[in-house]
DNA sequence: CTGTTAGCGCCTTCAC
DNA sequence: GTGAAGGCGCTAACAG
């Protein structure tokens, strides 16, 4: 390669370079006030010319305050929270701090060993969306006193700011929406109950068709966490005699595996049977039918994580606040009236 | 909240607490060998009763070598970058990397200046996906010395490390697929030709249609960045006269937009037109017709963009390596005869 | 084996 | 306005 290993110029380099002290070049360069015209141009110059660049984490030492923000994740597969580290990673860069990423692949024993690995890096806040058995790994951060926000899989039960959308809200409604086209039978499709929001969605669910009187029809069924268990379960439910009029996934990786096993069981949408969908997905459009679905706020969330982060970064310390957002009913076309001759073999 | 602002306790505080001095300590904690096992019981008892965390900043600042690596990628939104991203993620951390990521969401002002931002955190590699206009961006990093490698928009001319997939080679594949299947009025439809591996892919389109005699067939759109300008230029596209027989959609977004485009110009897939995707998704599995794609080996590609950088952080400094994947053709149902009437039409 | 010491690059009083 | 000095938390020589 061309350049030998010679060394970045540090801030002394500069304050030499450009003869004047270490204080001056250090005010200069941070942007601080009080230093003549003249002086403060040699210092950029002499920057300049020796290609200076300021260790950012030196100083973050010096001043005893970091400037990464961690956040953990549990699924980049999942657009959901793809989508809310891109509005995260805007927000942070925005005032000045770096976003530390890591991913805990829905694995808890691997969240706990990336959020200490991310602590590690002295963060000076920490946002989480959890996997599930989450509660050792939040405990990490608690004992070091870093702000804490988390969002999505928790409840108002848990003790540091959180972010959700109202999940039992938006799962009754879309299942009234579902009641309201004809459908007795409706099966709701779970990853897991292992997850506050999961268990809220099925709730939603549960409680809607209770209150429509259809007690007897209510049916959840835990499917997995990857596209293939989602899809191998719902074949399962498919196969079923008498199969569900309408599928209700309870969000973005189990609607793609339901949607497989429809395909599978070559059942026609929205004929045969009617889906709806937990979450919203870009490539949800481009299918035939288009798919009815619950969209989260995902940019308001994204935000709100963020404002509660900030305050904490300024010291503001009060009770937890507990955010949440009511999310979007689409009603598009995979949803449609219950098929007439089910109807019929019912006997309802 | 409960505890006041207590700071942490530093190594030192460990170190008084076992009543052994803070290089123990430090050898203690930071797992070198060489003191005794009694001694070595005393600083982690003493560590886990203080809730000692280690810094690691501080250690990194200290030793000359962060452990961070910085990783500027161009757009969240598209899946490729992101089971990228998701590789690297792994493999960095499994090697005590952290993996710090940016988003430059294409564009190139922005790109710049998150890459300045991440490396003022003092990384040990920077991994980058570049924007379009990228070569400013790139001599920063080249001035500051830091391991540098660059993946999937770039060719075998740029003076670092490189991983690539072979473009060329896979879109001549695709072309000449969709020309065995009887197609003439093929269009490809590319993001822009601003970027060098779309650009080969076009290039690769182009070569086989030649080698075919189809010179006067030859169609090459750039249709932009976003779902929606693509949506746009490839309605415009449709509603020609002469409408092209076979899409080939130079990517991951491109795919979507053009599909959403088929649809509004409610055209059957693949009776009315063949469609073959650059680049596979999970939801193109659940299409009807099954989306025919070309599949790049991202993990493969992941590994070595990582493996690549671990040769480079162990002071490794050779010629730049440059790597190239082959792509995967994966024929389904949405590539299909073309239709008659139009080969009747066409007088050919 | 263990303790002491000298910084890593930077910021921040504090005198001048 | 300006410069000198001390130290953030830690590690890597060294002495003992």
């Amino acid at each position: 390669m061309s350049l030998p290993d010679r060394p970045l110029p540090t801030l002394r380099d500069v304050a030499n370079a450009a003869e004047v002290s270490v204080g001056t070049a250090s005010k200069v360069l941070s942007g601080a006030s009080g230093v003549s015209e003249a002086r403060a141009q040699r210092v950029w110059d002499a920057a300049r010319r020796l290609g200076y660049r300021r260790n950012g984490i030196a100083a973050d030492l010096r001043r005893g305050r970091p400037s990464s923000i961690g956040f953990v994740l549990p699924d980049l597969t999942n657009q959901f929270f793809v989508d809310i580290a891109r509005a995260l990673e805007n927000h942070a860069l925005e005032h000045g701090y770096r976003l530390i990423m890591a991913h805990a692949d829905e694995d808890p024993a691997r969240e706990m060993e990336r959020i200490r690995f991310v602590m590690s890096g002295q963060v000076a806040g920490m946002i989480i969306i959890p996997c599930r058995g989450y509660e050792h790994a939040i405990d990490e951060v608690r004992e070091c006193n870093v702000p804490l926000v988390m969002a999505d899989r928790v409840d108002d039960s848990f003790p540091a700011d959180t972010v959700t959308t109202d999940s039992h809200a938006a799962t009754f409604d879309g299942t009234v929406h579902l009641i309201g086209l004809g459908h007795k039978r409706i099966t709701f499709l779970v990853n897991t109950l292992d997850l506050v929001n999961s268990r809220e969605r099925a709730d939603g669910y549960v409680d809607a068709m209770k209150r429509a009187g259809l007690d007897s029809y209510i049916r959840v069924v835990e499917c997995g966490m990857t596209a293939a268990e989602i899809h191998a379960s719902t074949l399962d439910v498919l196969s079923n005699a008498l199969r569900p009029t309408a599928l209700f996934a309870g969000g973005n990786v189990t609607t793609l595996g339901a949607l497989r096993a429809i395909r599978d069981a070559e059942l026609r949408l929205p004929e045969d049977i009617s889906l709806l969908s937990f979450d919203d997905a870009p490539w949800m459009s481009v299918l035939r039918p288009y798919l009815s679905s619950i969209r989260q706020p995902v940019e308001a969330i994204g935000h709100a994580i963020w404002q509660l982060m900030l305050k904490l970064l300024n010291g503001e310390r009060n009770a937890p606040v507990h955010l949440s957002f009511k999310a979007e009913l689409l009603v598009r076309e995979s949803t449609a009236a219950a098929p007439a001759v089910q109807a019929v073999l019912d006997g309802a």
